[in-house]
DNA sequence: TCCTGGCACTCGGACTCGTTGAGTGCTAAT
DNA sequence: ATTAGCACTCAACGAGTCCGAGTGCCAGGA
C-alpha cells in the first residue's frame, strides 16, 4: 500500500533527522531503510509529503526535514513505547528515599532531566482546599503579630500582619479565642462567610479583617502555583540544535513561570495520557523552536510534569520517560 | 608620568573591549581617548602591558584584549562608583513591599539580574540561632500531633510527630503549658538543657523527648544552605560574548549549588566590601570564562549576593549594583 | 630619557570563483 | 505504480586575491 509507505517514509525522515540533525535525502533512505523501493519512488512520496506540509526543504535541492506538522503526525501515530529497564530501575532508586514533598519534586525534576536529556519541569501539586484546624496569633513587638494557620491536612501557613494602633492584651486574647471558635472545622465559602461576619462584628479589633483574609487565603487550595525546572544546560549543550539566540527567550520563559503555567494548564485540559506540543503549537514565540511533552500526575490531574526540548527531539523516548515519572509521582503524592 | 599613562591605557582597553567586544588597537585609542600622546607611544605602552601579562593579542597584529590579570588590575584600581539614581530608586520600590523572607530573596535576585543584566545569585540568609517565642501542639487525629515552633525572629517551623500510645487531653494540655513555660525566651544550650530536664521529669508524657528535639532543631541556625539564581537568559543573550558550548557548564554549575556555594564561601572570607573573582580565579573549569562579583549582607556577613557574567563585563556598574542590593538586603534582613 | 613619524610586515576577514556532490524534479519506459 | 536516467540546482569547500587594521622597530627630535 502506497499510503502506508508514505507514513514509513515520514517516520524514517523524522528519525533520521533527529539522529543526525541533518536533512535526509531520498538516496540515503533507499539505502539504509528496508523499504523495498528505489530512491525515485521515495522522491515521489516526498513530493507528496511536502505538498501535505509534513516535510520541507531548507533550500532547493537539499534533503528534507520534518515540519512541526510532520512531527505532529509522527507523534500521533506513535504507539506507547516502554521505558528501558535500566531507566525504570533508576526511577525507583532515585525517588524512593525522598523525605517530603519538596524533596520529591526536587528529585523528580532532576531525574527527568537526566533521563530525557532535556529541560524537565514539574509543577507543584496544587493543594486542595482544606478546613481550619487551629489559628494562632503570636505578638511580635507591640505593633506586629504573626498569624499561624494550621489546616486540617497538616499544612501550616504563616503571615505577619500589622496591628495598627495598640491593642490591649485582653482584646488580643479574645480575638484569638473567637476566631478559633468561629473558624474551626470550616473551609471554603462557609469559612469566608463566618469570618466576614466575625470581622464586622461591633466592637471588633481593627485588624480583624486582615486576619480573616489571611486565614481564608491559607486554606484556599492552589493559589500559589509554582513550577520548578532542572537541566537548563541541556538546551545549550552541543547538539541541542538551538543557537544561543534561540536559547535566551526559552530561559526567560522558564523563569517567567506564568507563561509555562498557562501552557501546562492548556495541556492538562487535553486529557490525554501524555500530551505533546510541538513548535508553534505552544503559541509562544519564545518556545516556537521547542516542543514540550507533559503528563498529569496526582489524583485530580491538576499538576503536570514534563520535558521541554528542541522540536527535533526524541519523542518516543521522552514520552516514555515523562509517562513513567508521572506514574511514579502519582503513587508517591497520593499517599 | 609614564607609569600613570600605562594605567590609563589599560583602563581604556578594558572599557573599549567591554563596550565593543572587539580587540582595541593603538590608533583607535590615540584618537578617541584624550591621552595626549601618539599611537606609537601607546604601542610602546601596550608592549610593556603585554609583557606584564595584563593584555594579550588574539592573534598577531590584531588589537589587544585584557587578560584575566588585566581585568584584575583594572578592578583593583577601581574607586567605588555610585549607582545611578534611577537604579537606586528601582531598588527601593522593587523591594519595599516584600512580605516575607522568601519574597525578599526572590525579588532581590530578580532585581539584581535586571540591574546588572547578568545572572544574579542570592544565597539564603543563614539563619541565626534564635529563641523560642511560642510552641504549639496541634492534635491531628489520636496518634499524631503537629509541633509548631514560632521563634523570636518570626520564623515558623513545623513538624509532625507520632504520639505513640493514646494521650489524654489533660496531659496533652499540660505538656503544652509546661513546654511553653520552660522554653519561652530561651535558645541554644540553655534551651536544650531546660528542655532535656523537662522531658526527663517523672510522670512526663512519653513523646516529650521528641517534642524537645523538634523545638531545639527549629531554633538552631542555618543548616540548609541554598542559593537561588535568576536571569540565566542573560548568559545566552546576544552580546554576552559566550558561545553555547561555554554556557552549558555554567548552567550546570548554577544548578549544582554546591560549586557555587563553595565559591561564595571563599569570597565571603576575603572580607572586602565587594569581592570579585575573575575568570580562572574562580578555580572552576566551568566558570573559567566568567567572573563573579559578590558582597555579603546581613549582620554576620555569612550570606552573599552576587552577579555572574562573562569576564568581559561592566565591572564598575556590576559592583555598584551588587553593593547597593547587598546594603538594601542587610537593612531588610536585620529587622 | 621619552616621544614621534615613518615604514615594512603580518594576518584575519571579506570577496571571488570554480569544483564537487548530494539531492532534486521530470520524463519515458516497464 | 515503479523505476532508471538525466539535466539541473545549490550549499559547502578550497584556493587565490586583496584589503586594511594593527603591529614592531628604528632613527630622529624635544
Amino acid at each position: 500500500m502506497t499510503e502506508e509507505r508514505r507514513r514509513a517514509v515520514l517516520h524514517a525522515i523524522v528519525e533520521g533527522y533527529v539522529a543526525t540533525h541533518e536533512p535526509v535525502g531520498s538516496k540515503a533512505l533507499a539505502e539504509t531503510q528496508a523499504l523495498g523501493v528505489s530512491s525515485a519512488t521515495i522522491r515521489n512520496d516526498m513530493a507528496i509529503l511536502e505538498e501535505e506540509g509534513l516535510i520541507a526543504q531548507p533550500y532547493t535541492s537539499a534533503g528534507r526535514i520534518p515540519t512541526d506538522k510532520g512531527y505532529r503526525s509522527f507523534v500521533d501515530q506513535l504507539a506507547a513505547s516502554a521505558l528501558s529497564d535500566a531507566h525504570r530501575r533508576a526511577i525507583g532508586t532515585f525517588l524512593s528515599d525522598a523525605v517530603d514533598l519538596n524533596d520529591v519534586v526536587e528529585r523528580s525534576v532532576r531525574l527527568l532531566s537526566q533521563l530525557t536529556r532535556q529541560v524537565a519541569v514539574v509543577q507543584y501539586p496544587s493543594l486542595r482546599e482544606s478546613a481550619v484546624r487551629r489559628v494562632e496569633l503570636v505578638r511580635m513587638g507591640t505593633e506586629h503579630a504573626l498569624v499561624v494557620v494550621v489546616s486540617a491536612d497538616a499544612r501550616v501557613e504563616q503571615q505577619s500582619i500589622a496591628l495598627g494602633e495598640a491593642t490591649s492584651d485582653e482584646s488580643f486574647e479574645r480575638a484569638v479565642r473567637e476566631i478559633n471558635a468561629t473558624a474551626l472545622g470550616l473551609g471554603g465559602a462557609r469559612l469566608e462567610a463566618a469570618l466576614t461576619l466575625w470581622a464586622e462584628a461591633p466592637d471588633q479589633v481593627p485588624w480583624a479583617g486582615t486576619v480573616a483574609d489571611v486565614v481564608v487565603a491559607a486554606t484556599r487550595g492552589g493559589t500559589v502555583e509554582r513550577v520548578v525546572f532542572a537541566g537548563a544546560s541541556n538546551l545549550a549543550r552541543a547538539g541541542s540544535g538551538l543557537e544561543a539566540a534561540t536559547i535566551a527567550p526559552v530561559l526567560d520563559a522558564l523563569e517567567e513561570q506564568v507563561v509555562l503555567l498557562r501552557l501546562l494548564h492548556e495541556m492538562a485540559d487535553e486529557g490525554d495520557d501524555v500530551s505533546v506540543r510541538i513548535g508553534a503549537e505552544t503559541h509562544h514565540e519564545a518556545l516556537s523552536r521547542t516542543s514540550i511533552v507533559a503528563a498529569a500526575y496526582g489524583r485530580d490531574a491538576a499538576s503536570l510534569v514534563g520535558a521541554l526540548g528542541p522540536t527535533r527531539m526524541d519523542y518516543p523516548g521522552t514520552m516514555a520517560a515523562v509517562r513513567a515519572v508521572a506514574r511514579y509521582l502519582s503513587k508517591v503524592v497520593e499517599l
